[in-house]
DNA sequence: CGTATGACGTGCA
DNA sequence: GTGCACGCCATAC
């Protein structure tokens, strides 16, 4: 991939470690700040390993979704020192 | 190439 | 504060 998913990955990547974005700044950072849309989209079909979406959520501190599931990202978040108290 | 879909966001009732 | 509808972009089929 060469596109916005490819930039996508990239800002995902960069999320420091215990921090948490939104798609929509993910989707800002990526150049396309009207693409959040896409941004969870191709996270959805492009499950990488090396992409901590699980630090991707949505802009209402809502953990948003998760292609294992929701609970599981929310389990994630709290192992990297990310709680989610509401 | 065109249609449908989706891990959303915002606005309004 | 909650619920519904519309808009938006990239990817998949």
């Amino acid at each position: 991939m060469k596109s916005f998913s490819r930039n996508v990955f990239l800002v995902v990547k960069k999320i420091p470690l215990g921090k948490t974005m939104t798609y929509k700044q993910v989707a800002e950072k990526a150049s396309r700040p009207r693409a959040w849309r896409a941004v969870g989209n191709i996270l959805n079909k492009n499950d990488d390993q090396k992409i901590p979406c699980h630090r991707v959520i949505c802009s209402n501190k809502a953990a948003g979704g998760y292609r294992l599931g929701t609970k599981e990202k929310i389990r994630i978040l709290r192992k990297e020192g990310v709680v989610f108290e509401k």
